[in-house]
DNA sequence: TTGAAAGCGCTACCAG
DNA sequence: CTGGTAGCGCTTTCAA
């Protein structure tokens, strides 16, 4: 079943159906419908590959992220989609799970896609494979990787920017006894969230004790670490989680331990998902604008010429898990 | 870049690099090594399509579903792709937004990508899509769609089940006002949830009353219905979800209508995913396995001669959602 | 063990 | 306005 066939049916040639079928041209009225008619009699489905592998442009856009259980990057998938639609493309994507052989696996394919762009929003990206991405024809950006590459569009955010205004506002608070709930994921700016977190933390030392934990990305690995935390004896009066996934499982397990937030524990995430704003207490956070960044995607990906390198920097968003604490005096009163 | 530079490059045909690539044949192994490495140097990247073109399997499976953003969802493609990177495929993941017109754009996108099987897993069937499916050589599942046809294979849940145990267990908890939020979508099984719904609590008609209320699939669609149900007057002490992902926006907006679940109002959800149980308290609901799921639809797709149709039913799982009703005495006592 | 060449189904260009 | 036809890059016989 194919163009030929179509072809045939209609008796018309290949060339004028492939016109029909792609509104390309001038084709008189009837032969038009005779081969839309033939088309539609026969069950005719045009095959994708071989009109890429003729055509060129596959008009697909890719996009490899680390997690799509983290609504974080489905919300930059929507957004991707949602412009992409607008402009006549497909967006194909793709999930490592945070493990490096997948990426590379997809990034392969992807190329071998011949693809009209690539989105690599993943944190476990390493430099050689920073290098070979650099390397291509196709339009490539990625989000949230270290190191520029010339050839490659960059979007980052400012961590350490939405970090920095996450713990003062503990601090301010009151808070000494500060805990981290990061990411088993060591590579790339990811650990620019817990840097800050270190380095501030750090400048009040020794006033102020803290202590780190990791989990997987998700609600368990949220949970595990603040057992882990709890587990070890240590008491913090507020937990700073590297994003609101982790954040949600965090408060979980919290309750778990029969500890109210933000009465026994404030509690603070990233990203600001959806989920922030429904669990209860609704989380204090900070806010990454993936619509934008879905947007920015797609024009870098597709209008030409394109700035280097994009900056964004994230909102505070206070909400009910973090408050004042409670003085030791106030509760032995 | 493509086989033929490789195969000069290596000083040997087009032919001896694709079974090079492909692990084909047999290839003196001098001659591979040769290849393999004019392959690197070139950083070669085979063409996707015309590997397709020419070979005829993609090894490929596709994935449609609804709501990419219901973890209901995700949680069958991980199945899914799990099973299916076993076996050596990749799975093709897209999303409706429950809207029909890109159902039908995206089955004309899957089929003609020559998938290797498709899985249909959408609430917004039409039964000429349906017909059209039973029509094609390309192998296909469908998951929780109405009637049935030969040619294609059939999962489903029994939700009538699943519905009468969890309504069942409110009765018996003393409920006498219910309200059941359900989608915007009418079309297919989903509407079963609604109607078991609605046969049981008339079956105690007048003893019990109850009000219906819609909204999209999501935490605001969730919100919207309960607004919508206290706005007009009504004052139900239990709650039936259609799914957890609503109910968890369901419960959100009860909260910030001063409600406490369940002290005032019971609340039940559907699916048993994992944010059932990370919200405060957690969800009351029913258990659907989408692990299982993404087996069978992989199995389906790729063994052969298969089952027509297969149910699964739902298992009951109570939660903290869920509770007795105080009597108006002990109340006002 | 390797090479030559015939497609796979479609697009795009050049004629008519 | 329509047809003929040369590729696109790869796999796969069939010979050598």
């Amino acid at each position: 079943m194919n163009l030929a066939d179509v072809a045939r049916r209609a008796g018309v040639s290949t060339a004028t159906v492939s016109r029909v079928m792609n509104n390309i041209g001038v084709v008189r009225e009837e032969t038009r419908l005779r081969v839309t008619r033939a088309a539609e009699e026969l069950r005719y489905y045009p095959n994708f590959h071989a009109r890429a592998l003729a055509g060129g442009d596959s008009r697909m856009i890719g996009l490899i992220v680390s997690n799509l259980e983290n609504p974080f990057f489905l919300d930059i998938f929507r957004s991707l989609e949602a412009a992409a639609h607008d402009a006549d493309y497909e967006v194909l994507i793709t999930n490592t799970g945070y493990r490096s052989e997948r990426l590379h696996a997809l990034v392969r394919l992807m190329i071998g896609r011949r693809l009209s762009g690539l989105a690599v929003v993943v944190s476990e990206m390493d430099e050689a494979l920073l290098d070979e991405l650099a390397h291509h024809e196709l339009p490539i950006v990625v989000y949230d990787v270290g190191s520029t590459r010339r050839g490659l569009v960059h979007i980052n955010v400012d961590y350490r920017a939405g970090m920095q205004r996450l713990v003062s506002h503990l601090v301010e608070l009151g808070h000494r006894r500060l805990a981290f709930v990061g990411h088993h994921t060591t590579l790339g700016p990811l650990q620019d969230r817990k840097e800050t977190f270190l380095e501030i933390v750090r400048q009040f030392s020794p006033a102020i004790e803290y202590r780190t934990a990791t989990g997987a990305d998700g609600f368990s690995g949220g949970r595990e670490a603040v057992r882990a935390i709890f587990g070890e004896g240590f008491q913090p009066t507020a937990i700073v989680c590297v994003n609101d996934f982790m954040a949600a499982g965090a408060m979980r397990e919290l309750r778990a331990l029969n500890l109210r937030v933000p009465e026994d524990v404030s509690l603070t995430g990233f990203d600001d998902i959806e989920l922030a704003d429904i669990i209860s207490p609704p989380l204090t956070t900070s806010h990454i604008p993936r619509d934008l960044i879905g947007r920015l995607i797609f024009e870098s990906l597709t209008s030409t010429p394109q700035p280097r390198e994009i900056l964004l920097t994230p909102t505070f968003v206070p909400r009910g898990s973090t408050a004042a604490i409670l003085q030791p005096s106030c509760v032995s009163s």
